[in-house]
DNA sequence: AATATTATCGTAAACGATTCCGAATGTCAA
DNA sequence: TTGACATTCGGAATCGTTTACGATAATATT
């Protein structure tokens, strides 16, 4: 391994000098500082991140936090522009494991590390090891939830609702069932989204066409779809909670020769590609994992390199209405 | 930030003793240790990373090597493995970007941030960067995928692919195409198990049968697949590289009234979950990654543990045929 | 010409942990 | 009592880098 100390040796300067020169300060030499930039180059150096971090207590290293499983697409796919956003800015990701042991210390591990911020994209928010971190002086990003006074990028889980029961409204629908995901920020602004426009429209919104499920479980959403097409007064249209559960059900409710969209129309969340590949496609909601991704490091990167000034803001992106074949 | 040596004034002894009974050196005093365990933890102390990677070039971090992206459902689930196992075993896990620039140096990026080992996920294999980091001395496990002399846990493709095509001789297909994947071990293998099988049971294979695809791509598929369905003497199977292609394909047909597996019948590769949510379900053969993960970890724990006495060997993981609905 | 100012660079002290080596103490046998 | 030996601990160096500070030399000011 080439050191500071070996570049200096061979330079004839001193390691500060290399130091300096590498790290581009100023009030130095101009052709000196090329010629141990190159030599260095030539030497084969790279600087040793370990040193570097105990110096400085910074690591350029980030740590994204994902207790559950990765295999649904829409996360994956929104950690795909994280990585990609982490490589643009020079940032290394790691991940945030419990640390060996059972007791969930987040913080401790953040610390460990000396990582210069968090990124979570799906956690339990409730659990004290999540808050601590949150509200300790790492800067920290959720994704997909919102806490007070933390930097938070959600989509626009309202509007987004807005928008689709306007749609299947526009199509002729008034009577629209809910299937809400687990209890959360998340599931709490698409409802009220959901409640605003129907009160709006003047769709009446029967208490047993909001039901509880769960975000990620086919089975799950075709039961209650299955159920609530058994009510005497039943709904023409269901929403889920997401794509994922949605195309489960669908194949579900096929299976059993219930069809979409004639029997019953189904709109999805999250836009994932094979909804759109599928045969009828989804009419769906595609989340912008990009800017997700984006807005999440304009604010970590604000915390970063400003931690005095920056102020913690609640970010909302948009997405789009992906008009597939499920609604009739 | 508590350091050893707060602890050390707290206690009354030295630095050394401090680190020697945390670390449970042996040559210490029984209950002094075990006081300044107490105290070290009552004190909120956790271990600098930075300062211990420094000192002892170990970082208790792996890399993990990625260049695709990672939504579909195999690599995804298989990730979330690697990152189970790495929390048992005390690991971290970092992805090892292009580092910044262009020129990807995985090599340079690993020994920067000192990782103890380098798990290669996906990659392009022929690419000097990649070569760089196998023959290095950085322990280092490939998956999918075999160079001589390495530490390699590929999928057992060759007999896996004897069995599907055995599976569907038995169900009266004589008549079998196959879609190779990109180019590679993978591929090689998959076809030379289809080849001996076809030899062996007497089935004739015309080279028309045997078409270059790709991983993970629909539509290309199921353009394939037509292809072949237009051919005078068409094949009544075909064996796709993977669940996901496969999917897209059998919808993409049906879209265009062609029936599955009335019609033609399909097979594909991984056993990814939403493989078995459909209807048909699709008959597969399914990888297990749980399986993978582990074997990735005991060569890489071994090569990192006794680098001296490790031998580089090549691990293959059996998986599980599913007999889905997609051959007739 | 003497002094003030600036531009550069080197010295040395950190950062927090590990570990070699020697010192101090205790134990035991002769 | 003395010497040999084992046990336990502290001192100090070290890992590679950054950076405050002072020293030196070069230039400008009067």
């Amino acid at each position: 391994m080439v050191r500071l100390k070996d570049i200096a040796e061979v330079c004839g300067v001193s390691v500060a000098t290399v130091s300096r020169a590498l790290n581009g300060l100023t009030n130095e030499n101009r052709e000196r500082t090329s010629f141990i930039c190159q030599t260095a180059h030539d030497m084969g150096y790279y600087p040793n991140a370990a040193a570097r971090t105990l110096k400085t207590s910074r690591s350029n290293n980030l740590g994204i936090l994902y207790e559950d499983r990765m295999n649904h697409e829409y996360f994956s796919s929104l950690f795909d522009e994280l990585r990609r956003e982490a490589d643009a800015h020079g940032y290394d990701l790691t991940f945030l494991g419990h640390g060996g042991n059972t007791e969930t210390n987040y913080y401790e591990h953040a610390r460990q590390r000396s990582l210069d911020g968090v990124i979570v994209v799906q956690a339990d928010y409730d659990a004290a090891g999540i808050i601590r971190l949150a509200t300790s002086s790492i800067p920290t990003v959720i994704v997909d939830h919102t806490y007070d006074g933390c930097d938070c990028v959600t989509s626009d889980n309202r509007t987004s609702m807005e928008q689709i029961v306007r749609h299947v409204h526009a199509r002729g629908h008034q009577r629209i069932a809910f299937i809400q995901g687990e209890k959360g920020a998340v599931s709490r602004e698409r409802l009220a989204g959901f409640y605003k426009v129907c009160a709006e429209l003047g769709i009446r919104v029967p208490v047993e066409f909001v039901r509880e499920g769960h975000f990620h479980n086919p089975s799950d959403s075709a039961e209650i779809i299955r159920d609530l097409m058994q009510l005497d007064d039943r709904p023409t249209c269901v929403l889920c909670p997401d794509d994922y559960s949605c195309l489960g059900a669908l194949w579900l409710l096929e299976a059993q020769g219930i069809r979409v969209p004639e029997d019953i129309s189904l709109v999805g969340y999250d836009g994932i590609r094979m909804s759109q590949m599928i045969t009828p496609r989804l009419t769906t909601y595609r989340q912008d994992t990009v800017q997700i991704a984006k807005k999440v490091f304009s604010l970590i990167t604000d915390a970063i390199d400003s931690p005095e000034t920056h102020i913690p803001k609640q970010i909302t992106v948009s997405g789009m209405l992906v008009e597939g074949e499920t609604v009739r």
